[in-house]
DNA sequence: TTGGAATGTCAACAAGACTGACATAAACTG
DNA sequence: CAGTTTATGTCAGTCTTGTTGACATTCCAA
């Protein structure tokens, strides 16, 4: 799991280095990017951070025009993020680098192997975690 | 893959937060466990950390009396690793810890599922790390 | 035998997690 | 309407774990 995590995360990585970002702000855009529109709330109970360390993140990726935040129009206290156009680009790069490899394994291995990996993450999950993930894709669309 | 990892170091990051220790004392201990004998450089390939860093956490471990540092006979450069009695004794409980919830994700989902996951692992794993991975077991031995 | 390479240690710094305290605005409740 | 709760943001300080730079020791080869 170890091996295959690094792996995982490689190829992102060095992009993100480039911009001068983390793992914590590509998680942040890839979840925005599933779910658009979701508040605050939401994404801190997906990533499992404190409102401050994800707040440092948002705050950079705000300010360089790559996440928009807009005040709710039916509860006014949340903050709805969604990303631009520049935050899209650079996620579609990142999910691009990173599902590139995904596919090489894939291909190798075959649909069978494929549908047993699927089957084992899942069930490695902390099930609250997958609810609260479902519902940030409800409530994004 | 994100929540599955989470979900696998998720019960061990909790024993080692009662004792001070963080996930590169894991890491450390997991691999030192797995090739008694070995030297620091081997154990930093491994890991892909520079060299300081992982000092810090072995300086610590050695510390506390989980890992012995013996100057290599042939080499005085070299330290050769080894765990103690009490480090044997932590990395068999986060072991177990971690054993625990792979065995109840594995009866899950069967066999077939299992052996599709080890593949597709090995399939995303950086080609380098392997051969480094598998030294270092013929080293310890 | 001397200079370079390899191995490991110490010091200082940065990213990104954490806690705690507090501010603001909006929503809810009695 | 007053008081409380909720959602969010911010400041300050700490911890883990990564980084680079400088340095000591040991080995080896010209």
């Amino acid at each position: 799991m170890f091996f295959a995590y690094r792996g995982f995360t490689a190829d992102p990585d060095r992009i993100l280095e480039l911009h001068g970002y983390g793992r914590a702000h590509h998680r942040a855009l890839h979840f925005i990017n599933g779910a658009p529109g979701t508040n605050v709330n939401n994404l801190l109970q997906i990533l499992g951070v404190t409102k401050q360390s994800l707040n440092r993140v948002l705050r950079k990726l705000i300010a360089d025009g790559l996440v928009t935040s807009q005040v709710g129009q039916r509860d006014k206290r949340e903050r709805h993020l969604a990303l631009t156009e520049a935050g899209h680009a650079l996620e579609q790069k990142l999910s691009d680098a990173q599902r590139s490899r995904m596919r090489s394994a894939f291909r190798q291995v075959g649909p069978e192997a494929v549908a047993g990996f699927r089957k084992v993450l899942e069930a490695m999950m902390d099930p609250d975690m997958m609810t609260a993930y479902s519902q940030l894709r409800e409530d994004g669309a």
